[in-house]
DNA sequence: ACATGTGAAGCTATTCACAGCC
DNA sequence: GGCTGTGAATAGCTTCACATGT
């Protein structure tokens, strides 16, 4: 093992960097600096300097990082350099506004194929996709080969789906649904949970109110 | 100023605590204890005493915790006893599929107006709400009391628009475009991306592939 | 006996400040 | 002179372990 170990926290920036590298390329900026970088996403540069250090000497002394190589260079640490393929499991509204949202194809991901117990929805078309029944989930992810599900079915069936996505050789999971997943080490999962968030953003509200 | 300081880090786990405390009071439990809980929403007892303890001396020695008691008193520090107002500002897949989502209500949410810039869209139906159009913002939002805004609209407009949204009391955003939005002291914004939860899953997959 | 509440210890992350290099 | 990379200092969070109360 080469590279030491990057701290989960810095992980978690590195999709932010990339964003606003992306901007910086756009905008035509052969170069950047860590206090432009920290201005742009909200950061500050003695933490845009560490977090890049943990990747490797990156920048030039004097002049700042090249915005195409460290474009490059967090898009290779981060593994999308291909374009990864996900599965969406559970074709309701939140799975159908996630299998056509626009925003995946550019960052890395492709969703190629969708599932769901609804026999009124197995069949019809996906926005390029058909439905498939959730009886094909596990020959369905290795035929095509999907790394990542996209998890959106309702909640009290969303941990044996898990289950079953595992077996079937899945080792990253997104979950929309507002439950705890159990999965054996080695397994990635991330919670996402907007009545969670909802609250969060509640607690600061009602902390500004009692004045 | 009474209540010293909840840490952040422990008011993003008290949404947790709460839905498992809804689950206990399901299963009919009166009472409930650190390692229970922890168990029950991944964490460890010290962890759950600890933030606990935060809110106050809300358990009983020899016993535990009393979970309708305990319900009762996180809901108050995350402010949700009276059920909030929000509005979603962009009526597109996802902002559709937002509006209908009914864990809102039941996790102390109310969509109370839905707005969009599509002429299309203005005036046609948002599953029992009528979609209004941009130029009544400020005005809508001010008349149905709204706290809370969800924004899902196009990344490039919503800057913009979150200007007007604080211009006409917003306090608090929940943000689902990818663009850090720049809003004055007091105005709580949270991030939600997508894109870049599945980032940090292909970075743990990319990690596991280089073995 | 049992489980909370909490100082203290240990650990992780952020910020500072400057040496090192362009 | 300017900006990175980084040890050191600081701040914040988690875990431990036990005194405290029922």
């Amino acid at each position: 093992m080469e590279r030491a170990q990057v701290p989960e926290t810095t992980i978690q920036r590195l999709p932010v960097y990339l964003r606003c590298l992306l901007q910086a390329q756009q905008e035509r900026m052969p170069v950047i600096n860590s206090v432009q970088m920290a201005e742009m996403c909200g950061s500050n540069a003695a933490q845009v300097r560490k977090d890049l250090s943990y990747l490797g000497e990156l920048g030039t002394r004097g002049i700042g990082y090249d915005v195409e190589a460290l474009i490059a260079h967090i898009s290779r640490v981060l593994g999308i350099t291909e374009r990864r393929r996900a599965v969406v499991v559970g074709y309701g509204r939140l799975g159908g506004a996630l299998r056509s949202y626009t925003g995946f194809p550019e960052r890395g991901f492709e969703i190629v194929a969708v599932f769901d117990a609804d026999p009124a929805k197995i069949g019809t078309d996906a926005d390029g996709l058909v439905v498939r029944p959730m009886e094909e989930l596990e020959d369905g992810i290795r035929e095509v080969g999907a790394e990542i599900a996209i998890l959106a079915t309702p909640a009290p069936v969303s941990q044996q789906v898990a289950d079953r996505l595992v077996s079937a050789g899945i080792r990253a999971i997104l979950n929309l649904a507002p439950v705890r997943l159990h999965v054996p080490a080695g397994v990635a999962v991330r919670q996402v949970c907007l009545s969670t968030d909802l609250q969060i953003l509640s607690f600061h509200l009602a902390q500004e109110q009692l004045t």
